[in-house]
DNA sequence: TCTGGGGTCCTAGGACCC
DNA sequence: TCTGGGGTCCTAGGACCC
């Protein structure tokens, strides 16, 4: 039994170069939204030492003298190149967990007995390729954390792998787990890394050495399942793609804010983008929690933070009984006085949004259903042209995103031009 | 001037019940 | 004066992921 994980080189960064291949081999970034941090970066712009998180306005001038090609990200484009790859390698096995954006689980089950597992990888890497000219690796292991790893070799020694690495021996993995950083190892985060350090425990090998009553004591039973499959016991399987739990919209805005009609209009646009996540899963949700924060980063100004959870009348998805939920909210948690930075809304105790629960005291208005599916498929055709009562009107795309690529491939006129 | 967003799981501790 | 104990549910907070 094997499993592979493949993940897509520099996703965001890749797919700007799909449609723009004159920046191949150039350094590419892609920032995060109101073009605030580094999100992505090629291979190039790793190499001239620009670090994940960077904050743009810090590096402008190292992306100036570099030649460094900046984009603002384009969640649209990227969404859909993830759904495009993730379809191909559903061709390659019937048994796929999509991980993430950009990285997808594939048991390979008694592949090993009728496959050269070194060539079909490289098949994935060549369709993948081919098909949508997103570059990917491929790591193949008995298990989940050991595909990780070795995923990191193949991408790390890709020259020597050509983007596929196979640990199928105790002495391959052995030697992998002693390469491997201890804070490089899929579950340890900063904190784990520096009480395991403190240890003097410096690689996955040392990891997996320790006492199982030990790393579950100080590590939890998610530290032990871990360690347990990257010792190479089946611990983590597949799992299939779930329903989300909780829904969330939270956002930095351009500038600060500090009067109530302001954070309104943007809770009040949060709320509506939450109804939309909402019904695109099919979820209704009864508890909202809405929060706002000063701007951390300005020590020289009053800092406030605040929170609040509010329960909906009923379980809903409907744009306009969030709005007033969050505003309910908004009002009970805004204090005069501050330079407010972001808000956001978090919806959760969701439940399938078919079975709308029984209600006898209150009942939404059953015109919302019908009202909101309307306003969806308008938004989708019409570019989120539709706007609620409480939304700045003359605001359609206020966020910072100075240098947007188009959505290539979900909008038929911002298709690639193609010169003959 | 400018510093991301959206998720999951686990645990401890309080509230509440019998 | 002495003031049980166990179970469950919920939430906040802390860790992690990409």
């Amino acid at each position: 039994m094997m499993y592979a994980l493949v993940d897509c080189n520099n996703f965001y960064a890749s797919c700007e170069r799909v449609f723009n291949p004159s920046l191949e081999n150039k350094p590419v970034v892609v920032l995060s939204n109101n073009d605030g941090c580094v999100i992505a970066r090629s291979n190039e712009s790793k190499a001239i030492g620009i670090p994940m998180g960077a904050p743009a306005f810090q590096f402008e001038k190292l992306f100036q003298s570099n030649g460094v090609h900046v984009f603002s990200s384009n969640y649209a484009l990227y969404g859909d190149m993830s759904r495009r790859v993730m379809n191909i390698l559903s061709e390659f096995t019937p048994d796929i967990e999509i991980y993430s954006i950009d990285e997808a689980f594939l048991l390979l089950a008694g592949f090993e007995e009728h496959f050269d597992l070194q060539t079909y990888g490289r098949k994935m890497i060549q369709a993948v390729r081919s098909r949508t000219g997103i570059p990917i690796s491929v790591g193949i292991a008995p298990t989940k954390a050991l595909a990780k790893v070795a995923n990191k070799i193949a991408k790390k020694f890709s020259n020597r792998t050509e983007g596929v690495y196979i640990l199928d021996s105790p002495e391959k993995i052995r030697k992998a787990l002693l390469w491997t950083k201890i804070g490089d190892v899929w579950g340890i985060g900063r904190q784990y890394e520096k009480r395991l350090t403190a240890l003097n425990i410096k690689n996955a090998q040392q990891f997996v050495e320790l006492h199982d009553e030990y790393v579950r004591k100080e590590f939890s039973v998610v530290g032990l399942r871990l360690k347990r499959d990257l010792s190479g016991l089946t611990t983590l399987s597949l799992e299939a793609t779930p329903v989300k739990k909780n829904i969330a919209v939270t956002r930095a805005f351009e500038k600060m804010y500090s009067e109530y009609d302001d954070l309104k209009e943007r809770v009040s646009t949060y709320a509506i983008k939450i109804g939309e996540k909402l019904r695109k899963q099919e979820s209704n949700c009864s508890l909202i929690q809405i929060f706002l924060l000063t701007n951390s980063f300005r020590k020289d100004l009053k800092q406030y933070r605040a929170s609040i959870s509010i329960y909906t009348p009923y379980p809903t998805n409907s744009s306009i009984t969030l709005v007033k939920a969050a505003l309910t909210g908004l009002k009970m948690i805004f204090k005069e006085g501050y330079q407010y930075k972001k808000a956001g809304i978090i919806a959760s105790k969701l439940t399938p949004g078919n079975q709308k629960q029984y209600q006898l005291f209150a009942k939404e208005n059953p015109k919302h259903t019908n009202l909101m599916k309307v306003v969806d498929q308008l938004n989708f055709r019409e570019n989120n042209k539709i706007k609620f009562g409480g939304q700045d009107l003359g605001r359609t795309w206020k966020i910072k995103q100075g240098k947007l690529s188009n959505r290539y491939s979900t909008r038929l006129n911002e298709l690639i031009i193609i010169k003959v």
